[in-house]
DNA sequence: CTTTTGGTTTAGGATCGCTACATGTTGGAT
DNA sequence: ATCCAACATGTAGCGATCCTAAACCAAAAG
């Protein structure tokens, strides 16, 4: 492999003309210029300066060693700017990982505000459940993900990872707009008993939250529809055939069969964004940080 | 000034995804990697490797450094080809794949020719399976390979690789000389019904094409042995307690008490040599290749 | 001839870059 | 819970490298 200096040296002479005026240019001794190109002719078993005169003359191999050497080094110069520039700018591939409710409330704006703010950056969404967005994030096998707790189970962030709070995420009960209490400012356990419920698999958050409010008020809650999927629950919900606990985030407008009306207690989770603490410094997280924080704001004001 | 041989340090570590590995790539050990790359990081001012688990991730500036690397080494490669070819000589190292049967029949004799014809080039063998070969060849860690495909799974070579046919190589099935069929001109499955096979592991030519074949007539071979290494196969034929399907190539004298005999349809192969394209104008490139194809005919002939 | 200009060689000291070995983590196996 | 294997990094030291300085050589100019 040849060595970058050597090829520095030579492209040198073949600009300046002379073994003492690539030395200045380069800030060398004559003695060193001469030196180095004696070695890549060694290196290169090939004859790269004639003397002439005086001074000396490049062979064709010599021409044509330079010339690729000058593509070299500008590229190599090229690969330091862009460096340079890029320190401070979000650039790459951002893996970013989003619960079910803020993948569909939440990241979509905040994909498009960065592809309009950073171009360069090249973000890649996953829907994962809160506890392996952690670990995915701990295992870098992603970068940043928005992940979520609630009073009975608060996160647990890992050592090397770091955490920022975006906000709050209230739900309400969704409830037929035939039914008896759709017109209701708030509506508490006691009044749902015997309601057949829309409700999400074990595991998630709105279940457990149900599940407990309803055993602290000595009620077990009847848990006839399990769905994942948010479209599922509208439809059932606009059926008329049971209630329903959604978060507000992601929720959108909802049909006219169908109406939100707060629980007492207020269902609240708290809603997150975490990184490799390492990975921090990363613009491209900050940037997604900023970004995703910006559209909080901006949903909570709408 | 970046130094070449840092960035082809951390080229090799965003080739081979850690800093083992790349070390042994280049013949280094991780310590000396690990400090060329710190040394980078210092240069550039810039975080390029991470520690993810037990191994180190890219981050972006490294991947954009590495991606500019490639270029540079490239046109480095390149401008020491050209060197080569204006001299002319066949010189330097060349590393050289064989899949194991022309690594046994095929190589020694290519290895021993280059040896008389270049005293200047330093030929290194190494054995690999065909992917392998192609792989190595198009990363650039080997000059030069031999690979085979067959009629069933054509060989497709990756855009930056040429090949040449070196010719064909036919199997035929061995019999222990008391075989009832020993003596016979020509066997087809169906004479070989009931017969335990030894044979190579599976994935190998040989084993596909056995399969393959049995299975267009309908029958199952019984592969009651499978062993890949080729003397092993020979004294499991001596013994008499099985046949099996060899290529000719690599094949040598036989024992008394083994048999060949041609099968039909013919189990052929077609040996090619693979090169980065590239490389193709380095004379020990094409000097390789000239011995190849001299040991080939000389081995017909024979 | 001598001088001047320019390149090369040699000697020597600073630095570099490698290896060997020790250390620190992590993740899987027992 | 504990050990072990895999992997990266830190440290010390030795040999190679690369520079400068100074001597040396060769060609043109006076």
């Amino acid at each position: 492999m040849l060595d970058l200096g050597r090829l520095r040296a030579l492209h040198a002479v073949a600009q300046h003309g002379s073994v003492g005026a690539a030395a200045t240019a380069l800030g060398y001794t004559p003695s060193a210029v001469s030196q180095q190109i004696a070695k890549l002719e060694r290196e290169t078993r090939t004859t790269l300066l004639e003397r002439r005169g005086r001074g000396v003359a490049l062979t064709d191999a010599a021409h044509l060693l330079s010339a690729t050497a000058g593509q070299v080094l500008a590229l190599v110069e090229h690969a330091e700017v862009a460096l340079e520039e890029q320190r401070g700018a979000a650039v790459g591939e951002l893996r970013v990982g989003a619960f079910a409710t803020a993948a569909r409330g939440l990241l979509p704006a905040t994909v498009v505000r960065l592809a309009e703010r950073h171009p360069q950056l090249d973000v890649r969404l996953v829907e994962l459940d809160p506890p392996d967005c952690l670990e995915a994030v701990a295992r870098g096998e992603l970068d940043l993900a928005v992940t979520h707790d609630w009073v009975n189970a608060p996160l647990a962030v890992p050592e090397p990872v770091s955490r920022t709070r975006l906000g709050e995420d209230v739900a309400d009960v969704l409830l037929p707009s035939a039914h008896p209490l759709a017109e209701r400012d708030a509506v508490e356990p006691e009044d749902l008993a015997g309601e057949r419920w829309i409700c999400q698999p074990e595991g998630t958050i709105c279940h457990d939250w149900l599940v407990n409010t309803f055993r602290g008020a000595g009620m077990e809650p009847d848990l006839a529809y399990r769905i994942a999927e948010y479209e599922t629950q509208l439809s059932l919900l606009a059926k008329g055939i049971g209630v329903a606990l959604l978060p507000r985030l992601g929720r959108g407008a909802l049909p006219d069969s169908v109406r939100a009306v707060p629980f007492r207690p207020t269902p609240t989770r708290r809603v997150f964004a975490v990184w490799r603490t390492q990975a921090g410094r990363r613009p491209a997280v900050t940037a997604t940080l900023a970004a995703l924080r910006d559209c909080w704001e901006q949903r909570e004001t709408a």
